[in-house]
DNA sequence: CTATGCATGTCGATA
DNA sequence: TATCGACGTGCATAG
């Protein structure tokens, strides 16, 4: 009798992770447009950016309304559902559509791919035909980095409260956006002399309508402090002759001031607090 | 003795046109960087739309400055000197440059490309630092179709001075962007009784600020003829409930009017006058 | 939603 | 160039 023939199988299962490169910019042009149409679709779904070149016009219709008649333009659609139309000009887009519009891609007469943006409140329509379309492409970008803006009017506010003499000597800051009837006053102080002080902060040229906005606050001041006298004083890089005549016209003042040289102390600010860490914390 | 020999010489030049399909999009990338940069250059000396998308940094000076750290985005160069820098969402750009730049095209360490766009006035540099270019290409977009926006404050603003009744019946306009002592008055006119009409248009929901506006013009007209009664009514689509109590409190008027019937109107004029051009001109 | 004010606002017209 | 006002202003924030 022979012997029993033992068989033992063993399963072996080899895990082969499929590691490609990253590919953040995938061109979809030279395809049938019934496949580009699937294509976007398939995109636009997993929230991509893409970039489309063509042949196309566009029709507007929400609080206003606007035509734009054939002509080759980039298209961008990212992935926070905005999109845009530009022209091989102007820094603006031609048309365009804020974030968490609704894209609708589709064949039309099946020739022409539309691209449809559909925002909700207000109702409006963003509608793209391409009759041509030279390229597309689907990015997957990744931008993680951090943004940071100085000398804004921001940074004016803050640097005036650490160093309040940047506007006159001996001013005390007391209150910042503090709520008046018609709305915020910027910084809120008092004197060396004890008198109170609107201040109005504009980060650029100041014009008549920044006086008028001060002149608001300070009457508001005035009316609940019959007994103090109130000083309005307008901080800015600079102020237009107009907005100076009406501001002498209304016994209020104005003090130059730079947001960049307000950037400067915030700068110089951070670099103590910094220096102050390292000698108390980090020896 | 040899006859003289004569040699006559007859040069023929052929002119070959090389008519080649025009190519709306050209792409750079895959190059050597330093071939990047001929091309780059090449291309912006010529006025050319160029896309490249990236891992960059950007830098801005200006009025304000900022930084951006690492990230990837595309840019754009546009044919009118104007660049932008787009991250994978929002609508706006997180850097531009207005049009009229002037751009350099550099590479730094052996291993960066910089694209650095100046602005002259004001002062203003974007320096964007590329780590790596995915992709690049050179636009050659034509772009000659027209746009035309409708419902527009000057829209409401030409309606009206064909269609008074829109605003009152009796109503007759007699100037527009008149120019009295704070600006200009948007329409002004003649109502049924006589007296003078002062209009503000907003295509928008009213603020306050429009009523101060109007009510400015409204006493420099009052000013300028003591002895006529004068009416100032805004001409918007709503207005807030502030606006509204401060136009009471001034004994202003508001009516009512919708940007986009002002638009229907004008269409429907322009159908008109083509009516008539057509029965008078044409036939 | 409405109301308010900033923005590297942009853009165009005008003095 | 400086000023002024409109804009599909956009955008954030507060109530």
């Amino acid at each position: 009798m022979p012997p029993a023939l033992n068989y033992r199988f063993q399963l072996i299962f080899i895990v082969v992770e499929l590691v490609d490169e990253r590919r953040p910019v995938r061109i979809i042009s030279d395809r049938q447009l019934s496949e580009m149409v699937s294509d976007l679709r398939h995109a636009i779904e997993r929230r991509k950016m893409v970039l489309l070149i063509g042949l196309c016009k566009v029709d507007y219709r929400g609080r206003a309304s606007s035509t734009l008649d054939y002509g080759e333009r980039l298209v961008i659609l990212k992935t926070d559902g905005s999109i845009q139309i530009h022209r091989p000009w102007d820094v603006n887009p031609v048309n365009w559509q804020p974030p968490d519009c609704i894209f609708h891609v589709d064949l039309v007469d099946n020739s022409f791919l539309r691209i449809r943006a559909i925002r909700k409140s207000p109702r409006e329509i963003v509608d793209i035909i391409f009759k041509e379309v030279y390229f597309s492409s689907v990015l997957d970008l990744v931008d993680k980095g951090v943004f940071s803006l100085y000398a804004s009017e921001h940074d004016m506010q803050r640097a005036i409260m650490i160093n309040p003499e940047l506007v006159e000597d001996g001013l005390r800051i007391i209150s910042y956006e503090k709520p008046v009837e018609p709305g915020f006053i910027d910084l809120y102080g008092i004197d060396s002399k004890g008198r109170f002080v609107v201040l109005e902060l504009k980060r650029r040229v100041a014009d008549r309508d920044a006086i008028v906005q001060l002149s608001r606050y300070v009457e508001e001041i005035k009316r609940r402090s019959p007994y103090r006298e109130v000083r309005g004083i307008l901080v800015a890089p600079d102020i237009s002759r107009n907005a100076l005549t009406l501001l002498k016209t209304l016994h209020l003042e104005f003090k130059r001031l730079d947001p960049k040289k307000c950037a400067e102390v915030l700068r110089r600010k951070v670099s103590e607090v910094k220096l102050t860490d390292f000698f108390r914390g980090k020896q």
